[in-house]
RNA sequence: GCCGGGAUGGCGGAACAGGUAGACGCGCAGGACUUAAAAUCCUGUGGGCCGUAAAGCCCGUACGGGUUCGAUUCCCGUUCCCGGUACCA
């Protein structure tokens, strides 16, 4: 073979890759262990596109280096397959979803297999696989079990709960626990009939059921996925969509807040996303206060007081409102009647928006007044009871002290309703302009603490609270415990059963629960989920299953351990190789997964450790973002009045869309070229929106308007790698993502530049062939000569810089080096076998069909290029024997003068300061000052 | 809104502890080979000024300030773009 052919090359070396199992890992221990591991995907049915190899090439990058390096590397691949998009494309389709999965997947694993990744394929995982989800299932059992004990700082089996009961009832537990959880004595325990033992038993296992705000569609009868709801209407459908609250599992990860604070300072992930992490987490201190209302309630209901989390207890006195949650609970008994026609409907109003919405309004100022008040703790002062629906129900207490002479946000909110604005410190500044949040001064108009600054007034406030029993100092996570159940049917059952109304786990010899068959996909007349509708599916023929199933971040918070040992069907993974593997080495995948997925792999992780079936604290030890690459979308607009019942849809060509009020719409970026928009394809691939429509052209064409944003199917901007493997091979595609630029950073995809890459490629193979002027009859180059000091320099560099690449994972730069190293081998004519077999090595991890193929063209035994050694770096090589200095009059770079290596700075100041331009600069004046940095750079300031 | 990130030629980017801004590649322009094209190779290429040329000068790393002998790099402020914001994955 003589051109350079990347087709057979790469058919030629994948067949032999598999064939031959060349990457296949055993868990053995006599080589240092090394786990990468790439997020694994959702195998979505646009298939694999240009945006999920960017990660996936550099840590097959870094796991080939590794290799060579010497270390025994796991480097595995899976599916994170139960999801969203399948569960709709069912319902649409009637096909069960575990079909169109398995039909993505494979079309997912082609696709990988066609970049040459080096996974071990035999450890393959899906999520949807009931082997896999038999112990996603066994987990959540095991977190029932559990509870968290914060004395010993850990979970625990629930045994040792229950025998604290037994033996002290609830004195001097320190349990974290649902805040109605009752105070009993050992005595009263024993009382208990064994199902209010177990009722409160359920106040206590790190998994529970409450009630939690969903987006509830009551049109579509369902749910809704955040992501679902756009503008308070249903995406699909526009349908409108009301906040209520369900009964759903959740996962105490509160528990963990702290400790998941602190696994931050043991793990290497870059500051932004630990950051991400701290204020997701969100730890204040401060003090917990309960103001109580200025009468009781009607009917007996006593006098509950409103609780409130307040992180400023020093400002106390400067409340002169309170604002609570429109969901709060004690609204409806709160409000007067004068004011209840306006409480109702302002009620109503904040029910159709979502948390986000709320909190993304800082402009608009609204709220109502109850009618009641409640008082201040510290000074008996009626305080007026507002509802505001920047107050979030999950959040706190749902409750918050107003202080607009300390917040801007009270602030405003006095001055829009005229509510006074009460100063408490002397070094507050303009409080009619706005809020100070100062802490500095003294307190003014502040009783117990006149006179005081914030450090002394601070005990003085928490002793009166406590004394009186009105309030304490607490720490306050923003963290909330997170929702378990989704509504929806391609998710892990949840293995509960119900028996008098409360919930059992199945027997452990009954995993894995499975998901049964339906009907349809969707919630059932009467609104229950989609397990609702299979038949007969009881437990034991005779105990409703629990309905709901698993959120997305099930499967994916453990299933880095089931690649250690994927086919066991004892235990989720064997001790042995637990121990071994330990925890990832170094963790590749998107930002978007920041305080999601990890949040909740650590919290599971955490807790795996403290039930003792893993060694780590922490799973990820070095994590990477691969930034973005991000599609370019394109849009239609669609005239707005021109939709609905009998009316003709109207699309605008993107040049005249000012001249209408429209909506954009998506538009698949495959039936858009150079953004004009083929009309016919358009008609075809999108009857829903556009059969019988008009399109208004601008220059005979529609124009689509453009926009940077995620490469995602739903946008309709998903680009797939196969068509670029297929035109310049896979070592193109893996070198040109490396090229485009720093792995971390976002960048949109574009093909602009791949051809010179794959010149590249060509060049470096005319090292070893002459292609001559027929291409079928190129001749071998190779040579046994001896190297000259210049091929070595130029070998050796690229051998420093590419290994300092690797391990700093700055690709792009490698690439460069490459490059520049083919480009000097060139014009120096270099085939000698001494510094082109090392190069071929070199360059293996990055392109390795090629270099594959001409490691076995040098004389090596085929296949085995990946168990060699990575060249030795010699800096012998790289020595110069002098150094070009930039000189610079005041900063300006005006010549350059060459010294011998060692040359003294006294002795370059001299000959600098003779020299004939920086003398033209002086002017015949002495030199203000002179900086020399040796092997760097000479400054003279004038 | 809040949290996190980003902005350097026509384009992707380089400059790794503050030391020659624009490596490498694309694109573009000119040239060689060719009947021609493809492929390949060579030369030039941030903007401006002055020149026949060589050389030289000025401006330039989103914008406005600051620190420093020297700032793409550090500090303060602003704008725009991207990610997350708890049921997309």
């Amino acid at each position: 073979m003589s051109e350079y052919n990347h087709r057979e090359i790469e058919r030629k070396w994948r067949d032999y890759w598999e064939n031959n199992q060349t990457y296949r890992t055993e868990n053995i221990a006599g080589k240092p262990k090394y786990y990468i591991l790439d997020m694994f995907p959702y195998p979505s049915g646009a298939g694999l596109h240009v945006g999920h190899p960017l990660g996936y090439i550099a840590s097959d990058i870094v796991t080939r280096y590794k290799r060579l390096k010497g270390f025994n590397v796991l480097h595995p691949m899976g599916f994170d397959s139960f999801g969203l998009p399948a569960e709709q494309y069912a319902i649409q389709t009637g096909v069960h979803p575990a079909i169109n999965t398995e039909q993505n997947i494979t079309r997912y694993i082609e696709q990988l297999k066609n970049i040459g990744f080096s996974y071990d394929w035999s450890r393959e995982v899906r999520t949807s696989d009931p082997k896999f989800y038999k112990w996603t299932q066994w987990i959540f059992m095991e977190l029932f079990r559990s509870w968290y004990n914060r004395k010993t700082d850990r979970a625990e089996p629930v045994e040792t709960l229950l025998a604290h009961f037994e033996q002290h009832g609830t004195e001097g537990l320190e349990a974290v626990c649902d805040e109605e959880a009752p105070a009993f004595t050992a005595g009263e325990w024993k009382a208990m009939s064994e199902r209010e033992q177990y009722e409160i038993t359920l106040k206590y296992r790190l998994t529970y059921l409450a009630d939690a705000v969903v987006n509830w569609c009551p049109a579509l009868g369902t749910v809704l996925a955040n992501d679902e709801v756009k503008d308070g209407v249903s995406e699909r459908g526009g349908y409108p969509v009301e906040q209520k609250l369900m009964r759903q599992w959740m996962m105490r990860i509160t528990a963990y807040a702290d400790r998941l604070l602190r696994g931050l300072e043991e793990v290497d992930w870059s500051e932004s996303l630990k950051e991400q992490q701290r204020n997701w987490i969100g730890k204040s201190t401060g003090a917990e206060v309960t103001f109580p209302l200025a009468q009781d309630l009607e009917g007996g209901a006593g006098n509950p007081g409103i609780k409130v989390f307040t992180t400023r207890l020093d400002t106390i006195y400067g409340v002169t409102f309170m604002v609570l949650a429109p969901e709060h609970e004690l609204v409806p008994s709160l409000t007067t009647p004068e004011q209840k026609a306006a409480v109702d409907s302002y009620v109503s109003a904040a029910r159709m928006r979502s948390e986000r919405d709320r909190m993304a309004d800082a402009k608009t100022v609204s709220g109502v007044f109850t009618g009641s008040y409640c008082l201040n703790p510290f000074n008996g002062q009626p305080v007026p009871i507002w509802l505001a629906d920047y107050v979030l129900a999950g959040y706190g207490t749902g409750a918050v002290m107003a202080v607009p002479s300390g917040d801007q946000r009270d602030w405003t909110f006095a001055r829009h309703f005229n509510l006074p604005i009460i100063p408490i410190l002397d070094a507050q500044q303009d409080i009619d302009q706005g809020a100070d949040p100062t802490k500095e001064g003294r307190y003014v108009n502040s009783g117990i603490i006149d006179g005081l600054t914030f450090s002394e007034a601070l005990p003085v406030l928490i002793r009166f609270l406590e004394e009186k029993g009105l309030g304490k100092a607490k720490i306050n996570y923003r963290m909330r415990d997170a929702v378990f159940s989704r509504q929806r049917y391609w998710g892990e059952p949840v293995p509960v059963y119900f028996r008098d109304g409360l919930p059992y786990l199945i027997d452990e010899a009954d995993l894995p629960l499975e998901l049964p068959g339906v009907d349809k996909y969707l919630p059932t007349e009467t609104g229950e989920p989609p397990l609702g509708r299979a038949e007969g599916w009881k437990y034991k023929g005779q105990y409703e299953y629990e309905l709901s199933t698993m959120p997305g971040w099930a499967g994916s918070s453990w299933y880095w351990y089931r690649y250690m040992d994927p086919h066991n069907e004892r235990e989720f993974a064997d001790k042995t190789a637990i121990d071994y593997w330990r925890n990832v080495d170094l963790y590749i995948g998107g930002s978007e997964h920041a305080t999601g997925h990890l949040l909740y792999s650590r919290f599971w992780n955490k807790f795996l450790k403290d039930r003792g079936y893993v060694p780590e604290e922490e799973p990820f030890k070095k994590l990477v973002n691969q930034g973005m690459i991000q599609g370019r979308s394109n849009f239609v607009y669609r005239v707005k009045d021109s939709v609905g019942e009998g009316k003709t849809p109207v699309f605008v060509s993107a040049g005249l869309r000012n001249q209408y009020e429209v909506t954009a719409l998506h538009v698949d970026v495959n039936i858009v070229e150079n953004d004009v928009l083929d009309i016919e394809a358009f008609r075809q691939a999108r009857p829903d929106l556009a059969e019988g429509a008009e399109f208004i052209l601008e220059d005979g064409k529609y124009v689509c308007g453009t926009e940077i944003e995620k490469m995602s199917k739903s946008k309709f901007n998903v680009v797939n790698p196969d068509t670029i493997v297929d035109r310049y091979g896979a070592d193109t595609l893996r070198l040109y993502e490396m090229f485009l630029g720093p792995l971390t950073d976002a960048k949109p995809w574009n093909t602009n530049g791949i051809d010179g890459v794959y010149r590249f490629l060509k060049k470096f193979w005319r090292l070893f062939y002459d292609e001559g002027t027929d291409i079928r009859a190129g001749k071998w180059l190779v040579t046994d000569g001896d190297p000259t000091p210049a091929e070595l320099k130029s070998l050796h560099k690229v051998i420093k810089k590419v290994a300092e690449d690797i391990e700093n994972l700055s690709f792009n730069t490698s690439v460069s080096a490459f490059m520049v190293c083919v480009n000097e081998l060139t014009a120096l004519k270099c085939n000698k076998k001494a510094i082109l077999q090392d190069l071929v090595v070199v360059l293996a991890p990055f392109a390795p069909h090629i270099t594959e193929e001409l490691w076995a063209a040098l004389g090596n035994e085929p296949g085995t290029l990946s168990k060699t050694a990575f060249p030795a770096f010699n800096p012998a090589y790289l020595v110069e024997a002098a150094v070009e200095y930039p000189v610079q009059i005041n900063g300006k770079v005006r010549t350059t003068l060459s010294f011998p290596l060692d040359t003294a700075a006294s002795d370059i100041e001299k000959e600098v300061l003779a020299n004939e331009t920086v003398q033209k600069w002086l002017e015949g004046k002495p030199p203000k000052k002179v900086i020399v940095v040796p092997k760097k750079i000479v400054n003279v300031v004038v």
